[in-house]
DNA sequence: AGCACGCCGACT
DNA sequence: GTCGGCGTGCTC
C-alpha cells in the first residue's frame, strides 16, 4: 500500500511535492488521481498524482492527503507522460500545463473570506488603526468579503499584515472555503401525478381539468410525447420545453396545471452531450480525385505515422477526412479532428453533427468551463468510439483509445500558444499525443509549413496532394497593382487603387460578394500632432496607441490602456492632431462612403469580441445579408462562402516586411488563404494585392499559386541561413520593470550561453515592443543544431540561470522564460 | 501563485 | 518608535 504520493500542484512550479496518504485513502488513491491538499499555510489546492511510493522524506514535515476527489483517476495513460513530455520540451514548469490541461471545474480551490466579529468592541486598549477601521466598515456593511476584494475596493497593497493584526484583536473572523464552480446543466421535467398504467387514475385527472381546453392540450400532449399508452410500466417523463411547445402551451398554464394537481415537475441532471438522435445524413460522395487522395492516405498508413494532406483550397479535404472519421469509428476507436480556434465555426459542426450524430462531442474555447467539464465526464464515463472536434487544448482530453488525429489547416500560428506559459504548439503536441496512443496523424493544408512540407518531402511524413479544386472551380486570377505606380497616375482613391475599385463595382452589380483584407484593427494605427510631432502614446508598453473612431478613443493592442481623442494637441496646444496609415474600421468607412447602397460587414477582434458575434458576422455574409466582408487574417481562415467573386488585399507590404524568418511564409500563407475565398463554381474569381513593391517574389508565387515554388525558394533560404527546419529555435526570454537591468541581465546570460554555444547565439535585443505592461523585455535567441540533445541544452541553461542568480541577486526580480519553436 | 518575513524610509 | 512598501524565500 502506497504511503506518500508526489502530487503536481496548479501553480507555475517545478517540482512535485510529497504528501502521506491516510490508511482510508491507500486504495482509493491512483496515478493520476485529483487529490485534495493544503498547500502552504491556508490555501488548499486540487492536486494531481504523479507519483505513489513508500520511502518517508526527511528534513520536513509531511502533511496529508486531505480527501481522493473521484472514485477514478482524473487522467489516463498516457495523458501524464503528455504533460511531462510538454513541460520537458516547451521548458516550462509542470504545473503550468496541468493549469492549462483541466478546466477550473475540476480544479477546486479555497478561497480566503473575511466576515465581522459581531460581539467586537472597540476599546481603549484595543483601538482601530485607520487602515484597520477603512477594512472593518468595508466588510461590516457587506456579509463577508474575499481577500482579493479588499484589496480591489480600498486599494491598499499588502493587506494581509493589516488583515492578520486585525484578526489577534478579533475584529474579524478569517475562514478558508473550497468552492467547487462545476455546475451541472439541469433540465426540468414534466410527469403525470398518477402512476403509467393507471388508466383509472388518468381518468380522474381528465375530470381535473374539466373544461380547460389548455389543460386537456396538456395531458393529450404529455400522452403522446411520453407513450403513456404503449409502454405503461416505464417512467413517463417529457421535457417541460418539448411539453409546451407540442401543447402549445406557455409557463402560466402548465403552472395552474400543476397546481390543480395533474402534473409533477422536478429537475434533472443531464450532460450536455448527449445529444439527440437527429436525421443522419450519408458520407458524402467523393470525386474521383477525393478518392484518390483517401487511397493514398491509407497506404501512406502503412508505413508513416503521419501524413501530409495538401489540398488546395476548396478540393473538399473535410469530406475526405469524413470518410477516415467513419472508417475509424467502425473500428471502436477515437478520433480528434483538431482545428484552428477561429475556424470552429457552426458550419462544420452541423456537417459532421449530421453524419457522426451523437458520436461527436466538441471542444471549443468559448464553451463556458461547465461545458468543458462535461466533456472530460463524457470521455472519462464513455468507451464509446467517438469524434472530437476542438481547438489546441483539446489534446488534454481523457482519451483512452485514439486512432487517429486529423490537424487541419496545420501551418496555421494560432496553434502556437503565446502567453501564458505552456507555450505549446498544439498540433505538434497532438502528434505526439497520436504516437503515445499508437495512433495515426494526418496534417491538412493549402499551403503547409514550411517545416512540415520538409518533413514530408524528405520521406518522415507521408505526403499526398489535391492539386484541383472540387467540382471544377478555377483557382482565381491574381493581379498584382502597384500603389506608387498609380499614386503617380492620381488613380488611387484613398487607400483603394481605382482598378480595385472598378472591378468591386463590377462584382457587386452582379450580385456577388467581395471580401477586403486589410491585416490591420482599428481606425488608425498612428496619430501625430502635425504641429510638433506629439504622438501618443501607451502609459504601459512602448507603444503608440491606435485610434478607435467608433468608440472614439485611442487604445494599446498590447495591454488594453485607452484614452480619448484630444481635440487639441497636449504639447503644443494646437488643433493639429491627425490619423495616419489605415486599419479595418478606416477601410469599412471608406468603402461606405464610396458604395452607399451596399451592405458592409466588418470582422476583426473588435467586432468579434462576445460568444457568438463571430458566428453571426459569418452566417449573415454567408446568406448574402451583407456584400462586403472586410476583416483581418480572420477571414482567411479555412471559410467557405459561395458567393465571393473579388477579394482585395489592400496593402500586402505590412506583411511581408516583418523582420522575422517567418515573415514570408506567413504573408505567403495568408495571401494564398485569403486568394482562395474567391471564386465560384462556373465561375473564376478574381483576388487583388495592392502593394508598394510588385516584383516581391512572394507576390509573384502567390500570383502563379505556385507552393512548391514559394516553398524550393523559402527552404533554400533557411538552409542558407540556418533556420528552422535546419536548426532548432529557442526564444529565451527577459523581463523585468527597470530597463538597465534587464539589458544587463540580458547581456551577462547571453554572454554565458556564448561560452557553451558560441555562434549559436544571437542578441540580446530588445524586441520592437521593447516595454508592455510596465515590464522591460529583452530576446536572446539560440539556434541550435537538429542533431543537437535537447535535453543537454535545457540542463545547461537551467545551470547558467542559477550561476547567474548567485552572482547577481537582481537576477532573482528578474522573470525568465522560454520560447521553444516560436511561430 | 500566495503568503510571511524582514529590511528600510516616512510619518505620528 | 510604528506603519506600510517592497524584495526574497518557501510552500511537502
Amino acid at each position: 500500500m502506497p504511503q506518500f504520493a508526489e502530487v503536481i500542484l496548479p501553480l507555475p512550479i517545478y517540482n512535485t511535492y510529497t504528501y502521506s496518504v491516510p490508511p482510508t485513502m491507500q486504495e482509493m488513491v491512483k496515478i493520476g488521481s485529483r487529490v485534495l491538499v493544503q498547500f502552504g499555510r491556508k490555501k488548499y489546492y486540487t492536486a494531481i498524482v504523479r507519483m505513489l511510493h513508500n520511502a518517508q522524506p526527511t528534513g520536513y514535515e509531511v502533511k496529508e492527503l486531505l480527501s481522493v476527489l473521484d472514485d477514478a483517476p482524473l487522467l489516463r495513460h498516457p495523458q501524464l507522460k503528455l504533460w511531462e513530455w510538454i513541460a520537458d520540451y516547451y521548458l516550462c514548469p509542470l504545473g503550468d500545463v496541468y493549469k492549462a490541461a483541466v478546466p477550473t471545474g475540476l480544479k477546486i480551490e479555497s478561497e480566503t473570506w473575511v466576515s465581522v466579529n459581531p460581539d467586537f468592541e472597540e476599546t481603549d486598549d484595543c483601538k482601530l488603526k485607520e487602515r484597520e477601521r477603512v477594512i472593518y466598515d468595508l466588510v461590516s456593511c457587506r456579509d463577508r468579503v474575499q481577500l482579493g476584494e479588499i484589496t480591489r475596493s480600498t486599494g491598499f497593497r499588502n493587506i494581509e499584515a493589516t488583515v492578520s493584526r486585525m484578526l489577534e484583536k478579533e475584529a474579524i473572523f478569517v475562514s478558508e472555503k473550497v468552492v467547487d464552480t462545476y455546475r451541472p446543466k439541469t433540465e426540468t421535467f414534466v410527469t403525470l401525478t398518477v402512476a403509467p398504467g393507471d388508466n383509472d387514475g388518468l381518468h380522474h385527472l381528465f375530470d381535473l381539468a374539466g373544461r380547460s381546453k389548455r389543460q386537456e392540450q396538456l395531458l393529450l400532449a404529455f400522452i403522446e410525447l411520453s407513450h403513456w399508452l404503449q409502454k405503461p410500466q416505464n417512467h413517463a417523463e417529457v421535457k417541460k420545453s418539448v411539453l409546451l411547445e407540442r401543447a402549445e402551451a406557455t409557463q402560466p398554464m402548465l403552472a395552474a396545471a400543476i397546481k390543480k394537481g395533474l402534473f409533477k415537475i422536478y429537475k434533472k441532471e443531464i450532460n450536455r452531450y448527449a445529444f439527440s438522435a437527429e436525421t443522419r445524413a450519408d458520407l458524402p460522395t467523393l470525386s474521383d480525385e477525393q478518392n484518390r487522395a483517401l487511397r493514398q492516405i491509407i497506404e501512406c498508413f502503412h508505413t508513416k505515422s503521419a501524413v501530409l494532406l495538401h489540398g488546395v483550397t476548396s478540393s473538399g479535404k473535410t469530406s475526405v477526412y469524413m470518410h477516415l472519421i467513419d472508417q475509424m469509428l467502425k473500428l471502436k476507436k477515437q478520433v480528434l479532428y483538431l482545428v484552428p480556434e477561429i475556424a470552429l465555426t457552426t458550419q462544420l459542426t452541423q456537417r459532421m453533427h449530421r453524419v457522426f450524430g451523437d458520436r461527436l462531442i466538441i471542444y471549443h474555447s468559448k464553451f463556458s468551463d461547465n461545458e468543458r467539464v462535461d466533456a472530460w465526464k463524457k470521455l472519462l464515463t464513455s468507451n464509446e468510439p467517438c469524434l472530437i472536434i476542438g481547438v489546441r487544448s483539446s489534446v488534454f482530453l481523457p482519451f483512452s483509445n485514439l486512432g487517429l488525429v486529423i490537424i487541419d489547416e496545420e501551418h496555421d500560428t494560432s496553434y502556437k500558444q503565446q502567453d501564458p506559459a505552456p507555450r505549446y504548439n498544439g498540433r505538434n503536441v497532438a502528434m505526439m499525443l497520436a504516437a503515445m496512443h499508437g495512433a495515426k496523424s494526418l496534417l491538412g493544408s493549402a499551403t503547409p509549413a514550411i517545416e512540415t512540407y520538409y518533413k514530408a518531402v524528405t520521406g518522415k511524413f507521408g505526403l499526398v496532394e489535391m492539386p484541383t479544386r472540387y467540382e471544377g472551380i478555377e483557382m482565381p486570377q491574381v493581379n498584382v497593382i502597384d500603389i506608387k505606380d498609380c499614386r503617380r497616375r492620381h488613380e488611387m482613391n484613398g487607400f483603394f487603387s481605382n482598378r480595385l475599385l472598378t472591378v468591386c463595382r463590377e462584382s457587386l452589380q452582379a450580385g456577388n460578394q467581395v471580401i477586403l483584407f486589410q491585416n490591420r484593427r482599428g481606425y488608425a494605427p498612428m496619430v501625430i500632432c502635425h504641429q510638433c510631432g506629439w504622438v501618443p502614446r501607451c502609459e504601459n508598453c512602448d507603444v503608440s496607441l491606435t485610434y478607435h473612431k467608433h468608440v472614439n478613443n485611442l487604445s494599446c493592442h498590447y495591454c488594453g490602456y485607452s484614452m480619448s481623442l484630444p481635440t487639441v494637441c497636449p504639447a503644443c496646444g494646437q488643433p493639429t492632431i491627425e490619423v495616419a496609415g489605415f486599419g479595418t474600421e478606416r477601410v469599412e468607412d471608406g468603402i461606405a462612403e464610396l458604395f452607399p447602397e451596399n451592405k458592409i460587414a466588418r470582422m476583426d477582434l473588435d467586432t468579434t469580441r462576445n460568444k457568438n458575434s463571430y458566428e453571426k458576422i459569418i452566417d449573415d455574409f454567408s446568406a448574402h445579408k451583407s456584400d462586403i466582408l472586410v476583416g483581418t487574417q480572420m477571414v482567411t481562415k479555412g471559410l467557405d462562402f459561395a458567393g465571393v467573386s473579388t477579394v482585395g488585399i489592400l496593402n500586402a507590404d505590412t506583411m511581408i516586411n516583418f523582420p522575422d524568418f517567418l515573415a514570408h511564409e506567413r504573408a505567403f500563407n495568408m495571401m494564398e488563404q485569403v486568394a482562395g475565398r474567391a471564386g465560384r463554381k462556373g465561375k473564376q474569381g478574381q483576388v487583388l494585392i495592392q502593394t508598394y513593391d510588385p516584383d516581391n517574389p512572394v507576390i509573384r508565387f502567390v500570383t502563379a499559386h505556385d507552393y512548391k515554388g514559394f516553398y524550393a525558394d523559402e527552404i533554400a533560404e533557411r538552409e542558407r541561413y540556418s533556420y528552422p527546419p535546419f536548426t532548432k529555435i529557442i526564444n529565451v526570454y527577459l523581463k523585468h520593470t527597470d530597463d538597465a537591468t534587464v539589458g544587463e541581465m540580458a547581456v551577462r546570460m547571453s554572454n554565458m550561453m556564448r561560452q557553451v554555444f558560441h555562434h549559436r547565439v544571437l542578441g540580446p535585443e530588445a524586441p520592437a515592443v521593447r516595454r508592455i505592461q510596465n515590464k522591460y523585455i529583452r530576446q536572446i535567441v539560440l539556434k541550435m543544431e537538429n542533431s543537437a540533445s535537447m535535453s543537454k541544452v535545457k540542463q545547461i541553461l537551467r545551470i547558467i540561470y542559477e550561476n547567474m542568480v548567485n552572482a547577481d541577486s537582481r537576477m532573482k526580480s528578474t522573470q525568465l522564460y522560454f520560447d521553444v519553436d516560436p511561430v
